[in-house]
DNA sequence: CTGTTAGCGCGTTCAC
DNA sequence: GTGAACGCGCTAACAG
């Protein structure tokens, strides 16, 4: 048998239905034998209760709330998820999380129309990931309400998002600031499969901070690449190679920054002395190795994310817009005044 | 009214349920105006249907894995997880991802409950939490089939574990061969607040190792702390000031082992220079930095405890069980020969 | 102690 | 096109 129900438990146990209920809820007073022999029946066609049936029944309907996000490899991620879930553990409620990674690209689409067909969850709290107007529709149409946690920045009311223009703009500030005048900058593919435009972004504030200062920008100090450490350490060992190395490195994350000074190192090269180095994003790792970044507060993000998710669950049609504090430099030791070494 | 259902909606439109239902699903056609008419109620009603009603109707089980564990701050959890996520992706099934963190060990239980008593999971996936054996006959009678991860090394049919007694050993056993008489063991409290006996489990290794090189145990070179970067930092800057310094540490994590590396560059010393320092886990940290350390394969062990709760899941009874690959000891560049600076 | 029955909220035949 | 009735699997209240 498929799936037997408690009827057919019942019937091949010789009992009824409410007496197989109370064994397996072990509540009203049985008689051994009969517990006995319902247990031995359950094992028998390996029964197991319906969920969903017990939950209409008893109306305990517990929610569930979804995170959508293309990986949980970067740290940056992490840190997100991590503020998601300490603001629903903050306001005990009995809200599930639910963890969808999106693990390629053309599937974001599938994934998302299982969720709304299936109404698996209440709510949904997307990550990154590029919502096409279509995909937007589908969620309001099925009265799924979402945030999105964004690295464009919009104005959007159900959103968070950070200004990823000006944090490129901060980083190249600083080496500029510094004296540096051959800046690199490493990044991902501006066109990746995901169709992520961070990189995008923080390039074109990477460009602003060299207008403001007169410099022209050198192709050959523009690397780009997969996201990740060891493309960024391949990166830099070209970018060494150079008849005229850079002197400083914007790297587009805190993970490529650290394959950069890996990279410089492996040169016999010292960071910062020869080589200065920033990073972005400011994840717990760039505290451990010492990295100088630019601090975009994403566990913040998440945690902000997340109540106006529960806002909208909670009192639907109202949401209290948040905001993520401005974007700061975090200046710690690999970075430092050109020529001083 | 708190919650509508669609006889509320039909009632106040004036038409039958299976009107209202049609046009939630957009399915048959129906007339323009009864569908404005239809939707207009459900908007002013607030209406949400019931995700469980509607999943018992149309029999579609979305089945839901919990995974269940202390935090997820630590780097090990994090690729413990994303283990678990490889292998459900890989099995192209439709389980649901829940994550569990159990913010209070005190809460552990309630939240066991709650889970159990509101059947929101078909299968569990455990991580380093202590389950006692009350619990683990609430779930077998509850019918939940559960994988434990556990630091405790156990034959355990439905388990996957890491003897972390040899790990212990492997480590300080390397700074031993490597000439180190002065081995100092920085690691968390041996009662913390969820019970978890790792520490103390790596600290007999250490343990075994001294012995097995009739050195004796100074108790100045047993620095205890709560789990983190802190800790170990502020820990190692005390080893620092002992009379007669060691010349090398184990920590017990990585994380762990980086503070202790920054405390010493910080006192001006050279790592592995002037002190040797050896993590555990080698989590992607580790590359990173160049950490010596024992890899304990961390992400494969969520991976493995997956496959086996899906086996469990998908044919009850039968259990594969799997083994993790033995601890490696990883050798980068944070150790070095006694005495060769 | 135990069998019977009426819902839980929705999808889906059926006749109309 | 549309309304009424039945069933999904289980719990709970009611008789026995």
């Amino acid at each position: 048998m498929a799936n037997p129900t408690i009827y057919d438990v019942a019937k091949a146990a010789g009992v009824g239905v409410g007496t197989v209920s109370r064994v397996l809820n072990n509540s009203t007073r049985v008689s051994p034998e009969t517990q006995e022999k319902v247990l031995s029946v359950i094992q028998e066609l390996g029964f197991r209760r319906s969920k969903v049936a017990r939950q209409l029944s008893t109306g305990v309907q517990h929610r569930n709330i979804g995170a959508m996000l293309p990986y949980i490899t970067p740290p940056s991620f992490v840190e997100r998820l991590r503020g998601m879930q300490m603001a629903l553990s903050h306001q005990d409620n009995d809200f599930n999380l639910i963890l969808y990674t999106v693990s390629e690209p053309d599937r974001q689409h599938e994934q998302l129309l299982t969720i709304v067909d299936q109404s698996t969850v209440d709510g949904l709290l997307i990550t990154t990931l590029n919502i096409s107007d279509e995909e937007r529709d589908l969620l309001k149409q099925a009265g799924i309400p979402f945030v999105i946690l964004s690295d464009v920045f919009t104005g959007d009311t159900n959103g968070i998002s950070t200004d990823n223009v000006h944090g490129g703009y901060l980083a190249t500030q600083h080496l500029l600031q510094l004296g540096h005048r051959r800046v690199a900058y490493v990044g991902d593919e501006l066109t990746n499969n995901y169709g992520i435009p961070t990189s995008d972004l923080r390039y074109k504030g990477y460009l602003s901070a060299l207008a403001e200062y007169d410099i022209p920008v050198n192709a050959d100090y523009v690397c780009l690449g997969m996201h990740g450490e060891e493309t960024a350490h391949r990166l830099t060992r070209q970018l060494l190679t150079l008849p005229e190395p850079p002197t400083a490195i914007f790297a587009m994350s805190d993970i490529q920054a650290v394959g950069c000074i890996q990279a410089v190192r492996e040169s016999g090269l010292r960071v910062p002395e020869d080589i200065s180095v920033i990073g972005f994003d400011d994840v717990q790792l760039s505290r451990y190795v010492g990295l100088t970044t630019v601090r975009q507060h994403l566990e913040q993000s998440g945690y902000l994310g997340m109540q106006m998710l529960l806002d909208m669950l909670m009192t639907p049609g109202k949401v209290t817009p948040r905001h993520l504090p401005p974007l700061e430099l975090v200046v710690r030791n690999t970075t430092q005044q050109y020529g001083l070494a």
